[in-house]
RNA sequence: GGGGCUUUAGCCAAGUGGUAAGGCGUGGGUCUGCAACACCCUGAUCACCGGUUCAAAUCCGGUAGGCCCCUCCA
């Protein structure tokens, strides 16, 4: 398996701590409000990465946090914090807030099909184990009290800045809009571990600590979740590429001041989907949901399909237009894979053909666009046959995971003998003329969900979603 | 100001030194009671300029455009 490695800007052999079993972390959703469909396309991404390494063999553990503590505009004393901001646009408790926009994010990454990782955990349930590592941090000298926060010294590491290549001279404090100067840092680029009594009124989430009530700095908790979750050494950290700094940065930093030792040989980062104003964003408003896209009349797995045409590592626009061909390029395959006849025993050495092409795609970095090539050639290839496709099928969407052989979705046989003898009737009423009787058969099935389509090997039907 | 990514036909997109996969759409055709489906045919010297090489979309340098990051973000 080769993927692309932030650390390095190569792709590289994958290479696990512990045989034949991969730990993959994913940076979690944000909870305050509702997840767009740029955040589902990087969760589409790791989840063929995940079902990729299954595919493989390889036992995945992978764990994910949900952010349900806010984070703040900034880490001085102004700024706002995320979740409060939602509880006074919805005047609900900031758990009702994380609790609702949890399920609503759920809800939409299922609809893609996305695989729940093993571990989900929100960054409230593990505070305990942050104070833990961060006393430590105090103790061997990586953090410091100031102004009330516990912040991180980033000039204790050496080679903090090893994901990013930044140039800490050159860089620009506030760059962004509400991002302020905080003179309690020795060194601007510190970053809080942890806040002490709220700056802000009805601030709602405080937990106890050593250094008084409080709340968690916002890298803390995905450090906290990994390493209780998968252990101490991770083969891979994914996230957006908006995470690599300071985010993930400061993740390497203060997990590896923590453990003593090396920690993720593998970052892992998606591109971002943009539409035509640039990248997608909760804060910009107007949040385009797989619930939204549904509404409107798509199959979610277009979606997925889009993303899967495209590369991880590449950025996406989203258009109307692309989703519009995604969906008729999607029903055209499904059309195609309904058409194959169930004949034959499978062949081996086709199966192993395919299946080696496939496998080749995915292990080039995901290529995922290369492996659904594979997918039309196998669909052209009429020197194999039907039974031997249908399985070879089964197999790719085990990763593609878009229902390509929705037919089989079992109807109860009654219902099959049912349309067996509408199809009946109708072909008796085509070979009588009666186009008329013929039609409000077809028509009769179809308002049950019924398609049929009619081929040179007679007529067929479809279930419908 | 600094760091990084990116630019291939109308659209999506593969390609990592040997002479441009695939898909959608378009146009034409086959099939068909009709419709839909399916099937066949149909398109680019790879942003631009220069260099290295027998050979470059692929390597190097430069120019232009797009995007992200520099402590809210996937």
């Amino acid at each position: 398996m080769k993927l692309y490695n932030t650390l390095n800007r190569k792709v590289e052999e994958l290479k696990t701590k512990e045989e034949g079993i991969v730990r993959i972390y994913t940076c979690g959703p944000t909870v305050y409000h509702y997840a767009h469909i740029g955040n589902i396309r990087n969760y589409i991404g790791h989840d063929i990465l995940h079902k990729t390494l299954k595919y493989l063999g390889y036992k995945v553990i992978r764990a994910m946090n949900i952010t349900d503590v806010g984070h703040l505009t900034s880490d001085s004393d102004s700024g706002e914090d995320k979740m409060e901001i939602a509880r006074k646009r919805e005047g609900k408790s900031a758990y009702e807030i994380a609790d609702f926009y949890t399920k609503a994010f759920f809800d939409d990454f299922e609809k893609v099909h996305c695989l729940k990782p093993e571990f989900v955990s929100p960054a409230t349930s593990n505070v305990d184990f942050y104070i833990q590592i961060i006393e430590k941090l105090l103790k061997d000298g990586y953090a410091y009290k100031a102004g009330g926060n516990i912040y991180f010294d980033v000039s204790k590491i050496a080679d903090y800045y090893k994901l990013t290549n930044h140039i800490e001279n050159q860089m620009v404090v506030g760059a962004r809009d509400g991002v302020d100067f905080d003179d309690n840092k020795r060194n601007q680029v510190d970053f809080v571990l942890w806040f002490t009594t709220s700056k802000f009124e009805n601030h709602e989430m405080l937990w106890d600590s050593p250094w008084g009530k409080g709340y968690p700095g916002w890298h803390i908790e995905c450090t906290g979740i990994s390493i209780k979750y998968l252990g101490e050494y991770l083969d891979i950290h994914g996230g957006g590429v908006d995470n690599i700094f300071p985010h993930h940065t400061n993740e390497i930093a203060q997990s590896e001041a923590y453990l003593g030792h090396s920690w993720c040989n593998l970052w892992f980062h998606n591109e971002h989907l943009i539409d035509e104003s640039g990248k997608m964003s909760k804060s910009k408003g107007g949040i385009l949901r797989v619930t939204t896209l549904e509404e409107k009349g798509y199959n979610p797995l277009s979606f997925r399909f889009m993303a899967l045409g495209s590369h991880y590592r590449k950025q996406l626009l989203f258009t109307y237009d692309a989703l519009d061909q995604s969906e008729a390029t999607l029903n055209k395959l499904y059309n195609k894979i309904a058409l194959i006849s169930r004949e034959g025993n499978i062949e081996k050495e086709k199966f192993d053909f395919y299946n080696h092409k496939f496998i080749e795609a995915l292990t080039n970095d995901l290529n995922t666009a290369n492996a659904l090539t594979v997918l039309y050639e196998l669909l052209k290839d009429d020197s194999v046959n039907g039974n031997t496709k249908v399985e070879l099928i089964r197999h790719f969407d085990q990763v593609f995971s878009l229902d390509l052989l929705k037919e089989e979705k079992s109807i109860d046989s009654e219902l099959e003998k049912y349309i067996y003898e509408k199809i009946t009737l109708r072909t008796e009423a085509k070979k009588n003329k009666d186009f008329a009787l013929a039609d409000s058969i077809r028509n009769e099935l179809l308002e049950k969900g019924i398609t049929l389509i009619d081929t040179r090997e007679g007529t067929k039907f479809e279930v419908n979603k």
